[in-house]
DNA sequence: TTGCGTACTGTATATAATTACAGTATATAA
DNA sequence: TTATATACTGTAATTATATACAGTACGCAA
């Protein structure tokens, strides 16, 4: 990751602050007037460079088209990866199918630093399939999106357009979905079923309300 | 709080998913495009009504100038508050003064409606003492800040600049802190020394790594 | 029925904002 | 020295976008 120069570091600076504050984000001009440019094109060539180290992205032709990609936290060096926003695309365990046209209802965001890097996204449980490990109603499981996970691992697991949170278990002739509660049965898929179960990613945080502790 | 019609509440969605996904708001005339209005006009009656349920502000003459100020989530009826960035401010059982001139070091976002009103912030768990009730070290404390917590809620207490998360019990004579682990002692302060202890607030939430599961 | 708010269409105009082209100045590395 | 990248100025053209005005249609409550 590159590093921004003072200069850009400061319009960078600028137009998040912008954005955050407005909601919009700024233009050109609106740069130009607040560093005192005489010419909009010292933004767009600072605009440029920023957008070139990843910082932002430009939508051409677009007014206002400036994306904010990083925040000026995740510039610290010690961090790698960063994914502050995760999107919270349904409710886990609720009968709707994901990954597809996702449109994300709202958005998580984590320290820097805080999961691995790879792409993550949110699901709010319900039931209490997996009360047993602290995964009840109401929580925010945070999965992290692989096409395949280990024995024994929690996984999001969809299948016939539902997703749920199971203990993963796969053997030679049929993959065991293990709840963690004794009320729930085991579902068991045989090998012929596999073409309707699909893993969506592996369970990687918990975000938990505490109204009894 | 106005409800919006099931026309505006799409409206607003688009709105909100655009301003997401792209970075940017969508003009006036992509919200047209999108919902196959013929004359953009729609689209600005839309936003009149949607703005005057304060769900959004339009910046006028202002291109792409619609501003959200509520989530979708928001809309639930038994939600009342929101607030979605909670600074972390420190690590807790980790030796340093919290509250007076924090400045946050990083900050969590999480989904609007999630947890209660209030006041909140976070501190990064160090240590094993609450490991019976599932908070281990590198999780991260939601906690809500008030002056009093009830007998046997986990509290953030401060004692001597040092801040530690335990279950709280006031006694006529004293306050015990305890663990929620066999290996650590419960903190016994007699009424005498009430001074030097402080509460920060009471446990909300936790934000929890799943590597193991 | 009348009136009112929501939900649109259509066209024309004004202005907001980006893009393009042609430069200058100042560092810093090869 | 000669590049090369950053950091700007200036003007003109073009396109993106919002606004203004004039309507139509429908449901709903008085």
């Amino acid at each position: 990751m590159e590093n921004l120069t003072s200069k850009q570091k400061n319009v960078f600076s600028y137009i998040t602050k912008h954005t955050n504050k407005e909601g919009i984000p700024p233009t050109l001009d609106e740069i130009a007037v607040n560093f005192n440019y005489k010419s909009i094109n010292a933004v767009r060539d600072h605009l440029r460079l920023i957008a070139k180290k990843g910082y932002i992205k430009v939508h051409p032709g677009k007014s206002r088209g400036i994306q904010v990609l990083k925040s000026l936290n995740s510039m610290r060096p010690e961090q790698l990866s960063c994914h502050d926003q995760i999107p919270i695309i349904g409710k886990i365990a609720a009968g709707a199918p994901i990954f597809v046209n996702q449109e994300a209802e709202d958005h998580l965001k984590v320290p820097t630093g805080f999961l691995g890097s790879g792409e993550y996204f949110a699901l709010q449980v319900t039931g209490d399939s997996m009360k047993n490990i602290n995964i009840n109603t109401g929580d925010i499981a945070i999965i992290r999106h692989q096409i395949t996970v280990d024995n024994g691992e929690v996984a999001a697991v969809i299948l016939e357009n539902e997703a749920t949170l199971k203990r993963f278990f796969k053997f030679t002739d049929r993959v065991e979905l293990q709840s963690e509660n004794p009320d729930f049965p085991d579902i068991v898929i045989p090998k012929s079923d596999y073409s309707h179960i699909r893993i969506a990613g592996k369970l990687a945080g918990l975000l938990t309300r505490k109204i009894d502790a």
